[in-house]
DNA sequence: CCCGTCAGTTTGATATGCAAACCTTGACGG
DNA sequence: CCGTCAAGGTTTGCATATCAAACTGACGGG
């Protein structure tokens, strides 16, 4: 018996782990270098206990790291793991489409070298744009194909 | 006075959408071929009330469409519009994330061509590959900057 | 007639989310 | 001293959301 329901996958996993209402949203602030307590609540517009609880968790996660930085009275601020760096590319993606689909405008601007940023997925193997056509998937698990539990 | 709390942003604008528990398992199984309310809840574990309600929300999000295939009893399956299916580069990011990060090993195999898909970020613009030094972030909206609200 | 399928809806207990107030340590001002 | 403020949380009390499981209603087959 699997530890969850539902199909095992990585989408599924990462979910577990970030797929909450505030996680990518702290993430996203740590990354624009807002590191205190106070800026990402601000920020965010998280309510303080559920930010505590879920810096909590990505700390717990590995995504986020701790660091004191003063002793007295203990105050620490919050620095990304490569984990946490690496769910940079998530967030790009994710802005890509809210960009194209959720806002009017994007009201934040990414520039790259002289120009504006979008980004683009290509096959990292053999450089090609990634269609959707080219692509096939298949389950690795017992129990599983593509159209569900086979059990 | 701004509709949500928090800084304006289209990653916040994409989670509203799709960012609750279900919707990007949801996503994952049309992208699979799986169109029909049965298949998605038994293959993503959502309990089947809330996916009623997030299969109605997505389809007034205009991320899914609802297809009668049979008329009586009434039956509708799902599919992907345009902004749907542009999410499926979000899940192909949030999977390599997560078999990286949230999973022992790769549950889904995903091949391009006659390889394992990798995804890489490239620039449309300019072809090159995104890296975080390259990157320069600002603001585009009045009473906001990068360390937060101005007023 | 009875059973099974499918796409939801209803129900009732439980968990989670929220805003706001509170706590603690210490710095600063008078 | 005394009051006030800042930071980083924690506590409280209430409202809402979520869940599993049972139910509905329209068919179709045997």
């Amino acid at each position: 018996m699997p530890a969850v329901a539902g199909r095992p996958c990585s989408v599924a996993g990462a979910l577990e782990i970030i797929g909450d209402r505030w996680s990518l949203l702290i993430v996203r602030e740590v990354i624009f270098g807002n590191h205190r307590f106070g800026e990402i609540a601000r920020n965010t517009g998280a309510p303080r206990d559920r930010l505590a609880a879920r810096l909590k968790a990505l700390v717990a996660a590995g995504i986020l790291e701790q660091r004191e930085y003063q002793a007295s009275p203990p105050r620490s601020d919050y620095h990304l793991t490569r984990a946490g760096r690496e769910l940079g590319s998530v967030l790009q993606v994710l802005r890509e489409w809210g960009d194209r689909w959720a806002v009017e405008s994007p009201p934040v601007s990414v520039r790259h070298h002289d120009h504006e940023l979008r980004v683009g997925s290509v096959c990292a193997v053999c450089g090609e744009r990634v269609r959707a056509a080219d692509i096939a998937r298949s389950m690795r698990v017992d129990g599983w194909d593509m159209a569900g539990p086979t059990g």
